[in-house]
DNA sequence: GGGGGATATGGTC
DNA sequence: GACCATATCCCCC
């Protein structure tokens, strides 16, 4: 099962589930923090064929506008996503 | 500061 | 070689 992921994937999902919950990072911020300084779009490749979005949340990656922009199961629900997570988190505040 | 268009860049299929 | 969930630069207002 382990699929065989790509080293980068790799560092893209450890980066990205490390994202606090009700948070936001850009595509830039995973890739410089991987080591992949300029490989923004690659970053979004990864996450595209995220074999685990629930352990890695694709949704709180957003661009430099601070605005989401795809997302594999639609960018409604990506925006969705974000502010029920911001809400929770008001809530639970 | 913001909008629109074009180019550069990195990784995977 | 082509594709892509971006970023950045240039121009204009």
């Amino acid at each position: 099962m382990a699929k065989e992921l790509t080293h980068f994937e790799k560092k893209v999902y450890t980066v990205v589930k490390n994202i606090p919950f009700g948070k936001t990072r850009t595509y830039k911020w995973v890739a410089e923090k991987i080591g992949a300084k300029g490989a923004s779009r690659a970053v979004g490749n990864a996450l595209n064929k995220n074999p685990f979005p629930i352990i890695v949340p694709c949704h709180r990656v957003v661009n430099t506008s601070g605005y989401p922009g795809k997302y594999a199961f639609g960018a409604d629900l990506k925006k969705k996503l974000l502010t029920l997570e911001k809400i929770t988190k008001c809530c639970l505040k």
